[in-house]
DNA sequence: ATAGTTCCTAAGGGTTTTCCCGATAGAAGA
DNA sequence: TCTTCTATCGGGAAAACCCTTAGGAACTAT
C-alpha cells in the first residue's frame, strides 16, 4: 500500500517497440493532468524490469513487441505485480488477440486507430478500476468472453511462458547460444526449452516454427 | 489550439492509418513553433485529397496504410504536387523500402524507432530543401541508391530462379537433403545456393529466410 | 499430509544439419 | 569473350536436433 500523499497521480508506464510512437503516446498523455509518466519501455522484458523499479499504478503496452511480446508480458506483469493495471494498446482487432488479452488480465483494450477521447476514457476507467472496452470491439468479443467461449486454445497456449518466449526469441532469428546469454541461462536450458515446444507443437524445424510464430501472432513478418 | 500564422508557418498533413499514432505525431510536432499541422489523412488516398485541398508544404506518411499504401501514394503526389516535399516515416529499415522510397521521391526516410530529436531535424532538413536519411539508415543504402544500384528490382528479383526456388523449399521447411532429393541434385549443390542466397539476402538464419520469403510472397504462413 | 504432475533448470552424449571457406567446370547470355 | 548461372565436390566449425537424466519448486488431487 502507497502512504496517501495530497495529489495522487496515477503513475504510469508506456511500452511501445516504435520509439517515435510511444513518444507521440506520452505527448498526448502528458496533458492530462493526473498523470505521471514514470518510464518507457521498449519491449515486454523491458517493461517488467521498469515495473520492478518504478512500481506505476498502470501500464500502456502495445503487443506485437520484440524479445518479449505484450501478452506474455502482461501475464508475467500480473503474476508478479497484480495490482498493476494494462492498458493493451494494439493495432490487431482480431478477436483473438483480444480475447488473450482479457484472459491475460488486461484491463483495457483499444485499438491503436482508436479516437484519442477513447484512450483517456480508457485510462480514466481503469483508474477508476473498470474494465473498458472501446465502442470498436465488437459486442459479440466480450460476449464470448463472458460465457467462457473463448476457451478454444489455440496449441500457443498449451505452451508454457517459457516456452512461447523461446519460440518467440527464435522465430525473431536468435541461435540457442545467444537465447541463453539474453535470458542468462544455460545453452543446455534452451535446448530443453526447444525440444519440449517442438514436440509440443509437434513442429520439428526452424521454418516451421517462424510460420507458426507468424501465423500465430507472435512475431510479424516484418524486419 | 491553433497558433497564429505570423510567419509563414510550414504546412503539414500528417498520414498514418493508426489514429492515435497519428495523433501521438501531431501531438509530438505541435510544439514545433513553424509547423501547423493543416490536415490528417488514414491511407493514401485520403492524403491525395488533403493534398489537393489545402496544398501543403510537406507531408509525413507511413508506408503501410491500406487503400493505397504510403509509397504509391508518394509517386502519385510526385506527379501531380511535385512541389510537395514528403517526409516518410516507416517502421520498415530493410533497403528495399528505403530505396523505393527515395526514387518515389522522398525527401526523408525516418524510422518509426528513431528519436524524436531525428524527426524534428529531419523536418527541418526537409523544410530546407535538403534530403534527410537518418543515422539509423546504413550508409550503404544510400551509397547504392545514388550509385543507382538499387535498380528498380527487389531483392527476390535479383535472385535467379533457382535461387528463390530453393529459398521456397528452406523456408517451407525443407532440409538441404530434402531439397537436393525433391530436385535431383546433389545436396552440396543444394548448400551452395544456400550460401549465394544468403549472402545476397545478407540473411544469414533459417528464421531470416523464412520471415523474407513471406513477406515477399513467396510462401505464405499457412501450413 | 503425501503422492503425483508440471515446469524450469541443467547437463551428458550423440547424430545430423547448417554455415562458411575453398575449388572446378560446363552452359548460357550480353 | 567474359561474365553469370548452373552443378559438383571437400573440409571443418558451429549449431541444431534428439534422447536421457535429475533436482527443486509449485500446484493438484487424494
Amino acid at each position: 500500500m502507497r502512504r496517501e500523499k495530497k495529489k495522487t497521480n496515477l503513475r504510469l508506464i508506456v511500452a511501445d517497440d516504435h520509439r517515435l510512437v510511444r513518444a507521440g503516446f506520452c505527448s498526448l498523455l502528458a496533458g492530462t493532468s493526473f498523470l505521471e509518466i514514470v518510464a518507457e519501455a521498449g519491449d515486454g522484458r523491458e517493461v517488467l524490469r521498469e515495473i520492478e523499479h518504478h512500481r506505476p499504478d498502470m501500464v500502456i503496452m502495445d503487443i506485437s513487441m520484440p524479445n518479449l511480446n505484450g501478452i506474455d508480458a502482461l501475464i508475467r506483469i500480473k503474476e508478479e505485480f497484480p495490482e498493476t493495471k494494462v492498458l493493451i494498446v494494439s493495432m490487431h482487432s482480431d478477436e483473438e488477440y483480444i480475447v488473450r488479452a482479457l484472459r491475460a488480465g488486461a484491463s483495457a483494450y483499444v485499438l491503436k486507430d482508436a479516437a484519442v477521447a477513447e484512450l483517456e476514457l480508457a485510462v480514466k476507467s481503469v483508474a477508476a478500476g473498470r474494465t473498458f472496452l472501446g465502442p470498436s470491439i465488437s459486442r459479440n468479443v466480450v460476449n464470448n468472453y463472458l460465457k467462457g467461449l473463448g476457451e478454444s486454445q489455440g496449441l500457443l497456449e498449451q505452451l508454457t511462458q517459457r516456452q512461447r518466449e523461446i519460440l518467440q526469441l527464435i522465430a525473431e532469428g536468435n541461435s540457442t547460444k545467444e537465447i541463453a546469454f539474453d535470458l542468462g541461462l544455460s545453452a543446455k536450458t534452451i535446448e530443453t526449452h526447444r525440444e519440449r515446444l517442438m514436440e509440443r507443437l509437434n513442429i520439428h524445424d526452424v521454418a516451421g516454427l517462424v510460420r507458426y510464430a507468424i501465423r500465430n501472432g507472435l512475431i510479424s513478418d516484418k524486419a
